[in-house]
DNA sequence: TGCGCTTTGTTCGATGCCCAACAGACCGGA
DNA sequence: TCCGGTCTGTTGGGCATCGAACAAAGCGCA
């Protein structure tokens, strides 16, 4: 019943098949509905997620309602790694930014599986360590450059993520992400229209050129992907 | 002969006898010098860094030299986390903000350490969660708040690390770390030093008062204290 | 087909920060 | 005591983004 979720979630095709096995039998799979905020910033973390489709955004709240991400992943990853290594408190929030299905594991079983296989342990710590490169790119990114390369950025990622052109996301969530006003956003966004990046229209934002994209994009989106390869492009110890 | 080192950082510290006794024989100490940079990113990490004091800032390089930060510890923490828990290669680079002394241990001692205690695994990741924490603070800090906040925040934050009102820094190394101009720095400083908040002189930062920095600074930092509390404040598992 | 809500577009003043250049002050070393 | 380099102060123009308010258009739903 799991083996295709086995191939769909990056994380789970990753594992060995005795770590496979010692989770198998714990697979569940669930819906992501758009907006669902998966665990809050200091409350308990019930289930890893393992997404099949769609995006989990991990964001940080702000006093004052507003909200900024950290990071992001969809099948290229996991989403509540923490669960499985320490205690299950979340130390960000995580919320469904694209809908889709996971396949997930309660706590209970993904600490005792991590207790008994280093090789699972050392790959749940890999995707931990790929959402703090996430944060601190974002941190120096937010720091440094403009809106219209942090946009660039951040569809880009989007798109890895969802594995589509095609991103149903609305600019008020997308300004929300960045930590900016909606208003910059539409701004940006229709130069980057005018200049036939990414067409869009309610809620559907799709990407015409990837490589322009690319170009108008900061360097904070290549440095990620070259440290993902680094990461995951080889087990380690 | 390090015995000492053990009650002067908070990661040792924190550790069971038995714990301790495991990386105790391998524990040599080092100096650590303005400006050294421990390690690089995407480079190996050969030991992990306890320092007795001083203050060690993990930053992310930028194409055309700018640097910004993404955490910081001192006496309250470690670095090199990912040593033990992974691979022994960095996603960060490590530099020495404010010189002093550090415990080092081996990468080969503290993996071998690592592979046979679950209770120091738990505790080499807090303290990689507690970089995470940071990380992604700034990240949304640095989207939304002004300088003069991000200033506080992170004036208070190097104070609490060196458990000293007395910060040797200048502002043109400040002005990286929060990757903005140094005039900006200067101008929030002389505010700030106006407001009989701080003083300072050539590369002397001295906090005068806490209580009006703390309000003059945003929600981040304290954002940052309760996590910490929370992570460090009970052993996990 | 039409209504209503959501989403996007547009304006405009305010402002915070950039950017570059230079002046002045401090401090250590010769 | 003077010199040179590092650090801080100051200027002023320019631009990106904010902030708030309102207009227009698209889409779902009745």
């Amino acid at each position: 019943m799991h083996q295709n979720s086995r191939s769909a979630n990056r994380f789970l095709q990753s594992l060995s098949h005795s770590d496979f096995e010692l989770l198998a039998p714990h697979l569940r799979s669930v819906e992501l509905r758009h907006a669902a905020v998966l665990f809050e910033t200091g409350g308990e973390i019930d289930r890893i997620y393992c997404p099949l489709n769609g995006a989990i955004s991990l964001v940080v709240p702000l006093g004052g309602g507003d909200i900024v991400e950290a990071g992001m992943f969809g099948r290229d990853g996991i989403v509540g790694a923490p669960a499985a290594l320490d205690s299950a408190t979340a130390v960000n929030q995580a919320v469904v930014q694209v809908q889709g299905q996971a396949s997930v594991v309660g706590v209970a079983a993904i600490q005792s599986a991590a207790r008994q296989s280093a090789s699972l342990r050392t790959a749940l710590y890999q995707y931990d360590q790929l959402l703090l490169v996430q944060a601190q790119q974002s941190a120096a990114c937010n720091a440094t450059h403009t809106v219209e390369e942090r946009l660039c950025r951040w569809l880009l990622r989007s798109r890895d993520v969802l594995e589509s052109d095609f991103l149903p996301l609305t600019q008020e969530f997308v300004a929300q992400m960045l930590g900016v006003r909606r208003t910059s956003v539409t701004l940006v966004a229709s130069r980057l229209k005018e200049a036939k990046l990414i067409k869009y229209r309610r809620g559907r934002i799709e990407v015409l050129d990837l490589e322009g994209l690319q170009d108008s994009a900061c360097e904070c989106y290549r440095a990620f992907k070259s440290q993902e390869a680094r990461l995951l492009g080889r087990t380690a110890v």
